[in-house]
DNA sequence: TGTTCACATGTGCACGGTCACAATTGTGAT
DNA sequence: ATCACAATTGTGACCGTGCACATGTGAACA
């Protein structure tokens, strides 16, 4: 009837410079905040811009400029607490900067998931990389395919190449321990994270150093895999020996799994078996007993690393990052052993 | 002394094709796997990209076919398990689709918070866009920004624009509430989420329908803040008057709280009163007492979001989406009421 | 009045792909 | 051998911005 319909474009940089009776240059210009530019002409332009509802084109833009202004993250287990504040943290750091964020989930942490993801990520043009993952592998993997952009790991301990940004994971894990022993334990346990988290071994550690340091005898620590679930079943086994007063587990939710062990073997907490526990996740304060633990501030983390990753990408020699302390919460779920 | 360096820049379609003596276009074809192409040409242009290590460059594609492929997600608390877990089920579904995503989070959710995010996304050219927070409000701010790309909501209840997807929320809390009546409660308290949250009215609907249905009489709901923190100022003012027997609270983290202040206020659980709790996060089945609450398929929730989502991208009618089902998870918080 | 210079604005092309269309090659039928 | 037609490949323009450079404008000064 009418023809083909116009076929609605978004409006460019060059149809608001038409009606502003400029050149698309100096639309340009205002888009980017250039100095020179008359405030009655800036002001036309903006009107124009508003009027037409006017979006740059973020396409065009990283095209022109050979630049994304964009921020990977690579991470695993992203909807725990601790890696999902921290991102959200980035982000909102990010975006203040001016930087998009696009964010990678680790399917599973064999070669090919990490490549896959990691290649996902270049696909997009990333500028820089923040890795929120068992370090070791994603960085054989980085070295491997030869990835240039700079990154930024979340986590501590490992190799130190500079990348590194993290709270004091092995401070941490000491003042737990330290805790424990102060209150006369003799006899703890560890319950570790994944073997190949960083974090994981950062924290156990730090649980050996103090031990060694305060000439208490240590067991081997057992490998768990971060889940509730898991601490439940290895409280199970432990809780049937009781050959121990106290267990330091790497994270809360190990923790809760530990306690839900320990009510079922008849125990009574703290009294019978003193807990700790690693990253005061917001429901820790409300475990019964409440948890004794380490609080870690991801968000700081999350913008530290933003900050860090824009500061190499600015040209800047990083500066040596000095780690965020945790903070050691003392709740109720620990006491002096009986035994 | 050697002049300036060559400046080293990422090979482009154009030097692939120079290397393998064909035409860009040629080269282009191979890109986007055109039927007829020599079999040997093909194989010629791949080596020389493998050679060269060449990557499409992202920004250029998105520029010339005008379509930047990615598609944008708007979310709130977004380190709760519930969002997170949909956001990672969101991002691997997309990713499979050969989708980008970009994550805005919501610093407040005030309208300002939620119109610079919505620009953000916008900005970066998405094709569609996911919602995980309150919607109402961030529904009257797209339309009033007049935005056009399809989206799809996490939640249910409210209006029935066709965009809303979720695991059914009145079902679950009618089955929460039905299950604490079956028990023979009869004085029965509702912790809401927050009055904005969708989700919360949803649960909250249920809750009366079913309280409605089965002639018990109820009493006004408490908005929370879904955190666990609020669960345990709210049950310290309940429990003080104790005229109640069971309370069924709209997440798991607020009956967490609610279940700490019962301790304190000396009262046994389940025996004096019972706890429902919703969304069956990992760490619920370990509370003390493990927790009955509905569990709701977060990862099934993201999928079925991006699968809603393209088949809009891609033209079709949307079909009418049956929402999922929640399970309702029976542990140890509840029982018959002694008093 | 001419010169200088800073400021303000315009011109044309490059970025790295895709698209529409043209050109070339190959194949089987006549 | 010739032709029709399909398969394969090439040509040039275009997407929306930013950059380098050219140009225009006005004030200050000699």
């Amino acid at each position: 009837m009418t023809g083909k319909p116009p076929k609605v474009r978004a409006p460019s940089i060059r149809d608001v410079a038409r009606l502003a009776g400029v050149s698309h240059q100096t639309v340009s210009r205002v888009l980017n905040n250039h100095p020179s530019l008359r405030d009655s002409t800036r002001a036309k332009v903006l009107q124009v811009m508003e009027d037409l509802q006017y979006q740059p084109n973020r396409a065009a833009r990283a095209l022109s400029r050979g630049r994304s202004r964009t921020i990977g993250i690579l991470t695993a287990q992203s909807s725990e607490y601790g890696p999902a504040s921290s991102i959200a943290a980035i982000q909102e750091a990010a975006q203040e900067a001016g930087y998009y964020v696009n964010t990678a989930n680790l399917a599973a942490d064999d070669h090919e998931s990490i490549e896959a993801a990691l290649v996902q990520l270049m696909l997009q043009g990333i500028e820089g990389l923040v890795v929120i993952a068992p370090q070791v592998r994603v960085f054989d993997v980085l070295e491997q395919l030869s990835i240039t952009v700079p990154y930024v790991s979340l986590q501590s301990g490992g190799r130190q190449d500079g990348h590194a940004l993290s709270v004091d994971q092995i401070a941490g894990a000491r003042l737990a321990t330290r805790h424990l022993i102060d209150l006369g334990h003799r006899r703890i346990y560890h319950l570790a994270g994944p073997q190949d988290w960083i974090e994981a071994e950062a924290r156990m550690r730090g649980f050996l150093d103090e031990m060694g340091a305060m000439d208490v005898p240590t067991t081997a620590p057992i490998l768990g895999d971060w889940t509730a679930d898991f601490g439940y079943y290895a409280g199970r086994e432990l809780f049937g020996r009781l050959d121990f007063t106290a267990i330091f587990s790497s994270n809360d939710q190990m923790a809760l799994g530990l306690m839900h062990a320990a009510r079922d073997a008849g125990l009574e907490l703290p009294r019978d078996v003193s807990i700790v526990g690693f990253d005061d996740i917001p429901e820790a304060a409300h475990f019964w007993p409440p948890l004794t633990t380490v609080r870690q501030d991801f968000a700081e983390l999350g913008r530290r690393c933003v900050a860090a990753l824009l500061e190499d990408l600015a040209g800047h020699e990083p500066v040596a990052e000095q780690s965020i302390m945790p903070r050691f919460i003392v709740r109720a779920s620990t006491a002096p052993p009986v035994r």
